[in-house]
DNA sequence: TTACTATTTAGCTATTTTGCTAAATACATT
DNA sequence: AATGTATTTAGCAAAATAGCTAAATAGTAA
């Protein structure tokens, strides 16, 4: 269960034109890495982007990236995993569950 | 369906102590206005409170608590219905079902 | 060890947000 | 018309946020 102070910060990371985008990019573009590319099935990473493809998506600076992506990050949206000087982007689909199984239950209890 | 604008603006509102706080108040404190307790099922508001019953619960200013109902009302969160001069306020059950399916929909797509 | 690649941290400015009080508006009642 | 009740608008100050560039860090490769 998510607790109140981290349903706010959720919110707050996504309430943002720039950083909903990111998110957006890295649920839909999976696979971006040269390295990922090769990544199975059983591998962990099943879902991956690195920090610097996605910059390279928008109009801003790597460091804002980098920033917007640790707001995410501490979110719990998003879950990052370095590997050698990389560092590979995943979306955190357990929270986006929590999330949704906050909103229907709203719906069952106002209904 | 929910433009990528309105799902950024709604994520806004909900990502601030004070909105959030206010809107679980809207969601979980019916019938607080003494014009409210005599409102049937087949009436149009079936769950209200009002701004200034609102208010009175937080340590906030009421030009404070009016200009955050304000914005959870432009995210289309809850819905304020004026009669004779008290501005009634319930939760905009639309809006939550939107936001119940895009969740759910982004967990059918990524599972 | 030097150089290269990927990313973060530091420090700054401009803008936005959040709170306040005082004043304005809107409607109801006397 | 005057008063009272409910709410919003205006205008301000403090704090938070979002962007930038330059510098630091971490790992790889030569």
């Amino acid at each position: 269960m998510l607790t109140i102070e981290e349903k706010v910060k959720i919110f707050k990371a996504l309430g943002n034109d720039t950083r909903f985008a990111i998110f957006k990019n890295v649920l839909t573009v999976p696979y971006i890495c040269n390295i990922n590319q090769n990544v199975k099935t059983d591998n962990i990473i099943k879902q991956a982007t690195c920090v610097g493809t996605i910059a390279a998506e928008f109009n801003y600076s790597l460091p804002t990236i980098s920033r917007h992506l640790k707001d995410l990050k501490d979110a719990k949206l998003i879950k990052m995993t370095k590997s050698a000087n990389k560092i590979y982007v995943e979306p955190n689909l357990e929270t986006i569950h929590q999330l949704a199984k906050c909103f229907c239950n709203l719906l069952d209890k106002n209904s």
